[in-house]
DNA sequence: TCCCGAAGTTCGATTTAAATG
DNA sequence: GCATTTAAATCGAACTTCGGG
């Protein structure tokens, strides 16, 4: 039982304080916030005031204080899908940085509903976030809907894409160069009949993706079977990968195709491609080997392990969040602040789901 | 671009509002909030305010109104570890019943740092949140750390364990019943060799899924070979769980032991067991039976999908929620409330990874 | 007394200007 | 003028009280 029955408890404020310690509320500030004025005060005077809020257990209060000041220290960040393990690493990676600084995030979670995506912004708008980081694994923002953030002076950077915006800043993986780094590796252990299945065309990841692929392959000399290159659904979900990844694979296979390999459009659809070749007793990496994209954390979990095109998630993150905090400092003195583009370099990550081709695929 | 080379904008005030509409800042407040005064207000007057409001792009400070309503409509939402699957399914359970309600989520990830969880935990305080929820997926925590929560009258809850407060509400599953389930499901399938791998010792989950195992095997009559059952090493990394369940299933292979199944203490060191047989080229289910505890996303994402006990995880977050927001109701309403204890229900999930024991297993 | 509206106080801090010795 | 301290104004909204019709 906890309970109220006892008389509200009035919390602590500067003026009990100042009472306990004998000197004004003015001194008390002063002291407590090191103020210019501080210098003046002697060190005697000083802790006597620190040993009384100490005592007192004084905490001063947060919305007398950003009243004034016009600072709520408050950071906004917003996730498209809380559940989708791409977001976390990201979301690891703001916090670590935030940490450093004093503000503390505001998260929402929309789960892939725009609207409310937009009634959170709106809630993030009205309690003042000086700053804003926006996750945008997956879904599709229209940009009008952050113009308000133009004319609030609210320093915003979107994580996992680039929406190509004067005001808004953004932090996302090469992709070209990853997906180009995924077939040349493939292209490399001898694979010549390679499914490649693209992303949803909806996606801005997928473009760029799909050139890089090309472009590697173009290098090796290399014509790509258009039979087996083959498209993801637009969905919002990312489970919807995994499905679609499965069902396209064993499409494929229906329909007598034959390959040695498979370049998933991300980790989510490589996973869905596994599950569909050991459905028809396919082994990987043995008779067709399956490279996916992200590293996600069931990347590494499922048996094989799978050979991925890592995007650095973490450092996303952290990159966006200082991102943020710098243009937020640069409000706040009046300065102005450019919209940044930042490319992150992608990694190779070799595991057991790829090995060299042999002879004679399924 | 964006800048601040302009003159600082000057927040639209409710005098701006007031003087906008041609009335009082007093009556402005009583229109926008609908104060009981309202009812007085012609309806002429209410609909100039709230045109002019609109007009000009009024929103008010959120400080200046919790200065006055000593309300900050803060919920605290501190999680060990964000990157941890199991968290985001709860995340999202808040998030849905939050949303319902006015307040926001602030949130923290202390990473399993206890250090860091207690530096948060001072700035949940200092943010004056009106309530706190607690997703203890992994970690040990001390109570005397959150007397100060009793002392400032902030309901609280737990999530996924009981820490048997009296003043800390706490929502888990019931893991006795949820391993009695999975292991009665084994033997069903016939299975009479199972390794069961315990948790690590530290972890309050560890006894009570013991207890239903061993409940489970006396109904059947089967006496558990006590070479069989393993214990996980104490760690607060999620991802130790994956090694220690496939570095204790080597070992017992190593060993020579015999068995038809592995009951795992959860589903990462379930899919740990995968690797490590699969390693040794035993085939699941057909050789080896698998069962984890969970249901975490890579479960049903891994070839062959895990079976596995599932805590309902997005209920058990929706019900975390829900007991904060009625307790943060009772306590402003001077009302005591109770610390309750909830059990969610496990359920199993059965997919590809058993199956009917075969004889002579590995 | 009922209706309508506004002046003035309060919340708890910061900050400026000024008053002490 | 200098070191030390403080009274008073301010931030923006909510609420209590009060005045005229």
């Amino acid at each position: 039982m906890a309970s109220g029955s006892q008389q509200t408890v009035r919390p602590i404020t500067m003026r009990d304080v100042a009472r306990e310690s004998g000197f004004s509320p003015t001194t008390v500030s002063i002291t407590l916030n090191d103020a210019p004025l501080a210098r003046y005060l002697p060190a005697e005077t000083k802790t006597r005031i620190r040993q009384a809020a100490k005592k007192l257990g004084y905490r001063p209060n947060p919305f007398a204080r950003s009243l004034v000041s016009r600072r709520s220290e408050l950071v906004g960040v917003m996730v498209f899908d809380v559940t989708d393990p791409y977001c976390t690493p990201i979301l690891r990676g703001i916090e670590k940085t935030l940490y450093e600084s004093s503000y503390m995030p505001i998260f929402t979670d929309s789960h892939n509903d725009p609207a409310r995506f937009e009634r959170y912004l709106e809630m993030m708008l009205d309690r003042r976030v000086e700053g804003l980081i926006i996750v945008a694994n997956w879904l599709f923002l229209d940009i009008d809907i952050l113009a308000d953030l133009r004319k609030q002076e609210i320093p915003t950077t979107l994580v996992s894409r680039d929406l190509g915006s004067s005001f808004i800043s953004s932090v996302a993986v090469d992709n070209e160069a990853g997906a180009r780094a995924g077939l040349s590796y493939l292209l490399e252990l001898g694979h010549r009949e390679i499914v490649v299945i693209r992303g949803p065309a909806l996606l801005t990841d997928t473009e760029p993706r799909w050139k890089g692929v090309q472009s590697a392959a173009a290098a090796a000399g290399l014509t790509l079977d258009p039979a087996l290159v083959v498209d993801l659904p637009d969905s919002a979900d990312p489970r919807s990968s995994f499905d679609g990844g499965c069902a396209l694979v064993e499409r494929l296979l229906q329909e007598g195709r034959r390959f040695t390999a498979v370049m998933a459009f991300d980790d989510m659809s490589a996973l869905g491609v596994m599950r569909a070749l050991a459905g028809k007793g396919i082994r990987v990496p043995e008779d067709c080997s399956v490279i996916g994209f992200d590293d996600i954390g069931p990347a590494s979990l499922c048996t094989p392990a799978l050979t991925t095109v890592r995007q650095p998630m973490e450092l996303m993150g952290a990159t966006a969040a200082g991102i943020v905090i710098a243009d937020v400092a640069a409000v706040r003195e009046r300065q102005s602040y450019q919209a940044v583009v930042q490319k992150m370099t992608p990694e190779l990550v070799v595991r057991q789901s790829t090995a060299p081709a042999r002879k004679g695929g399924t």
